[in-house]
DNA sequence: ACCACAATGTACGAACTGGTTAGTTTGGTC
DNA sequence: GACCAAACTAACCAGTTCGTACATTGTGGT
């Protein structure tokens, strides 16, 4: 009963007053520095500023961060662990290899579409080379996941006779990559160069519908598509 | 006699001295701008780093640029207008459509590898939602060129029958720009997540290998490619 | 009831950074 | 050779920015 009773309490007292509550704090700082970084970038970013945003103080994010590389390093972590999250809604049981690839670029490209802050925070990482990345060990084995997946649609296509052989998992996700994350990072640049909107929904539709064709005629077997 | 003897003189003493240059002070600075802005994002780089390696000083960069963001501008152009410079060395008259495309999307392969500095600086300015290029008047009518290369290419396509109908050049060189993109802006973090070198000189070829092959695939008819 | 420690608030400072002020040198012209 | 605009130098300044020292409050265990 104290043990349930004082629990109560605490719960009530987490709502009701809001002090003390570290995970909560540690969680709205990420939150505010991710926002800040994927718009402004490492030097960009302001820990003033972040600071103004949080529900808490600068003094907390030096208490829980150690730095401000170190908040980075937090932001970008959370930035990938969100998109993976996101990523196991994908659902190919079921589907043939062309159609269970159709949808895995479909996802992707929408997928990517959505998340323009972890985009953006994957173009700031590489501009300063990765080395945050190679520092951390937690996103390691994130993206393992999209390749299981291609490598079992890949190896599916080929028993069903559908796909040619002699490709990699790997360069097929890479392409896929490369359509759909170029979609979001270069529109700014490329739509001001080209007097066009290519953020517009048929726009986008019509990018979507060309990256999924582009991959399918890039794996498929001649004739497989029915043409 | 009188003038040539002066501008004997006056080239003597440019090259012995090297006071006085304002051409080559501001060539110069952009020059130093402009690998500091590609290295560091505008917000990253130092003006007074960028005046220490620079021949002049932090003085003449206010004097030609008026202040950081002018600055930055002018490396922006610059980037571009270089690009664009190396761009004409393609040549593709005289080649079947077909070989012509192939050779375009490696010469832009290539050309985008060679070019790391152009891509950062492209990365960047998207981090800066295109704010700058739109203020830019001279950078406007530059990849005008390369949908014309790709435009003609695709009507020869057309007219010898290699090439299936409906496609719009812009499109294609959406595509082409993406994959070969991609290669530069992402190797890092896509390097790092997959533990393997993107940047590998046989790995690179393979890439574009298949991206030649990738684009022709999208473009061309059922079985014009030989298959 | 009390204590050790985690969590938080406040105020401040040293270094940096973009930009400027004030003045000097250079080279062409009449 | 006097003059003047353009090119250039050096020292400086004010606002910003990351980070910290110090003080205080809440909490769980005993």
């Amino acid at each position: 009963m104290s043990e349930s009773g004082s629990e109560v309490r605490k719960a009530a007292r987490k709502v009701s007053t809001r002090q003390q509550d570290p995970e909560g704090t540690r969680q709205n700082i990420i939150e505010v520095a991710s926002q800040e970084f994927a718009l402004n970038g490492l030097s960009g970013a302001r820990i003033d500023e972040i600071a103004a945003k949080t529900r808490s103080s600068k003094r907390m994010i030096y208490y829980y961060f150690g730095d401000k590389e170190g908040l980075y390093l937090s932001a970008l972590e959370s930035a990938y662990a969100t998109v993976r999250e996101g990523e196991a809604e994908l659902d190919i049981a079921g589907l043939s290899a062309v159609d269970g690839l159709r949808r895995l670029v479909e996802f992707t490209f929408t997928h990517h579409h959505q998340h323009e802050d972890f985009i953006r925070m994957v173009m700031i990482e590489n501009i300063h080379h990765g080395q945050y990345l190679e520092r951390s060990s937690v996103v390691r084995d994130l993206n393992v996941t999209a390749i299981a997946h291609i490598k079992d649609l890949y190896e599916r296509g080929l028993v069903e006779g559908q796909f040619r052989p002699g490709l990699d998992p790997l360069e097929i996700h890479w392409q896929i990559s490369a359509l759909c994350f170029f979609n979001v990072s270069n529109r700014a640049t490329f739509s001001r160069l080209f007097a066009r909107d290519f953020g517009a929904p048929d726009m986008l539709e019509r990018l979507k519908q060309n990256t999924v064709e582009m991959v399918l005629r890039y794996v498929a077997k001649p004739g497989a598509l029915g043409e």
